[in-house]
DNA sequence: CATGAATGAGACTTCATTCAT
DNA sequence: TATGAATGAAGTCTCATTCAT
């Protein structure tokens, strides 16, 4: 399927198997490298929770590093272009598009284990220098660009008053990765007292937050036109 | 100096070299955790760095993991009360409170080498239960309190409107943390076309975009706060 | 056709090419082990270079050392007769004789792959110690009773000046050995300023200088053979 | 002491031991390649012979081939200048010569341990192609260049027919390697009805072959001036 | 206190061999 | 017969930790 996955081979019937077997390890692999890092992480295990031995994983991955690099290039590969998609087409609000993209990514990825592609991405980087490049022109530079321009978007058509767009794409991001990520560290260690971090409100509260603050509106205290800020909900 | 350094002897004057060693010692430990990772670092670098011998590193942390741990400790020692004591003596508004908190914040923390920690913390939490329990207590909880207690003063004071504390607490929080993040894995890396974040417009605008947000105004007919998931801090 | 070739079978017209299979394989074997050694050769390029998989190897030897057995087997069964056959129906000087078995030795072995067989024994046996025994008894003996046999024939035709037989068969094939080695060592690798070894003029000048060493004359008083180790093959 | 001994360091009392790890470690290795090989062997082997541990051979050797390329650089350092040392100073005869210096090779390198380097070198090269270069140049051109010198001498100075020096010289070495190899092969398999071959005949048959061989005499059968061929035994 | 040589458990990786198809 | 996916024992190498000096 996709370019991560060695040997797609055309199916033999008693092949069922062994075309799965990529998508098992990266799995396996996934959860894993989420949970202890790369170096923590023994390719023995990942072969055991993907239920085969040592041996076949080496079959399909040629050296751990290897595997890295495929785990997280197949977690990113969905991401890309669906952002975009939806930017490109979108005739409503831009209010109502950020909403939108946001509940979209984290229904897409925030909440899918996925998500801790990014921690380990973060926490990694700096040992895997290829990666850097990868991920910054497959993630974070459309990312950004997404965001940026849906700004852009909003300033452009009277919505948003005008503002630096690339920190407020920032803005806009930085609460999503920052769940993502604490979902995989402290969300997932058992804390007495810890602070929850809750999805659901958060998102709200962010969008409400935000928009509120990118609103055009009459200076002094003018009600002004109420720009649609009911981004709270994006009913489906 | 911090309970994170054993032994603090009495101080001959001659031996300031040797009191110095646990110093250099967590900072060098600090520089290659953040830069590869705690697996991935290895003990007699470390050593090496400090200027002494992988044997003495021994005579001073037993094991790799409590070096670990002190090092965390150690860095975050300043970073409690400061935030708090600066907080409760504040006599001005709380959008200038907010400012000048994240701007201490940044210049304390995030600036520093120490901004590294919240990335290692979150890469490793998982790997070292003990530390959530203490990370959290220490550094989260209190954070979270001291935003979401700024902004509960403003609500109070009439200054902000009514929203969940909790979240907001968060949505301000989460930029501060993205950037320190960001600085110590894509911002190390040297990538062709990467998206630059710069600290001094991000923060700028993420004031100027949030305290608009909470900005209290006229409205027509405020629809009330949403309905909040936390009554302890939204007041009716 | 030899022994160790497993199930000859009985050749159906059809079947020329699944017959043809033990030969592949032990010609791409030998090959291997000629150019890497036995440990450095994997099962699986045997396979690959004979056009099977590496399942079919293992239908027809069962083990990669019973595989380096049949190559070593099946590369010496040639050689155990020709030679002797060759001396015993010879009519000419010895002289001659032993021109034609080393120019037939260079012919049959020396100049073809199989002249790597002696370089993989030398190396391996040790390794091997049932191979001793058999390449001892096929090989070793039998060629050093050929040779020094034809030494013997010379002297007792008085055409040799009476020495040692044993010692100066061993001369007369040390040459024939250290070609055929170093064709498959440094022969094979690319190097500058290297020794070129030229069969043809180390054969002509090798035969010139023994026989013209071996050859009887008048002598003042020849001082007699010089003191035999091994009574039975120089007679007072 | 030798390039091939890491950290020669300047002797400390509590050293001693340490200095003579590299040593220790090129002994055991030397016997174990000799033995079975350079794949064959294991590095733990190689540690325990040596009276360390794993992980110490990896103190002083980075890894399993470069300790192969110590051990045959350790070998080595000793024979190249001593020979054309020895060929520089004679005074005596051209065929006093050939057997001091065949007497001298068997001497220093034929009987010691180190004579195994020849066959593990054989054995090898094509899996170490930096290796042929270094081993051609410092052992094989010179020997050749040392043995085809001294023919030359011979016929310059009239003491052997005019001859192709350079294969000469080669018939003069493969007895010589011959031995060398053989010692660490079959020489070292119990084999019943084995050939044996022994040193000491070898070489004087060998000489007085080849020097025999060499002589220059008036044609027919005139007994010309004899040169010096008492060869056999070189008196000190 | 400080050193750094030594250790050995443990991780990654290879590859001969098996076996269901 | 032939295949090639799967296995797991075994080997190389690393590195946290110890300890004699």
């Amino acid at each position: 399927m996709s370019p991560t996955l060695p040997r797609p081979a055309e199916a033999g019937p008693r092949q069922r198997r062994k075309q799965a077997r990529p998508h098992e390890l990266l799995e396996a692999a996934l959860t894993l490298f989420v949970e202890k890092g790369f170096a923590a992480t023994r390719t023995e295990e990942v072969a055991q929770r993907a239920g085969v031995s040592k041996g076949t994983l080496y079959l399909y991955y040629p050296s751990k590093e290897d595997l890295f690099k495929a785990v997280v290039r197949h977690n990113l590969s969905s991401l890309i272009a669906e952002g975009e998609a939806l930017a490109g087409q979108f005739e409503g609000s831009s209010s109502a598009l950020l909403g939108r993209l946001m509940h979209a990514w984290w229904q897409r990825v925030g909440s899918t284990p996925a998500a801790g592609i990014h921690k380990i991405v973060l926490a990694e980087v700096r040992n895997f220098p290829e990666l850097a490049q990868f991920y910054s022109d497959e993630v974070i530079v459309p990312a950004e660009r997404l965001f940026s321009g849906t700004v852009q978007r909003g300033i452009d058509r009277g919505e948003f008053r005008p503002m630096p767009t690339h920190e407020v794409a920032l803005m806009l991001i930085a609460p999503l990765i920052f769940m993502a990520v604490h979902r995989h560290s402290f969300g997932a260690c058992p804390v007495h007292g810890g602070m929850d971090v809750d999805p659901a409100p958060m998102l709200q509260t962010h969008l409400d937050l935000v928009l509120r603050g990118l609103e055009v509106r009459a200076e002094p205290v003018a009600p002004g036109p109420l720009p649609t800020r009911r981004g709270k909900k994006t009913p489906p």
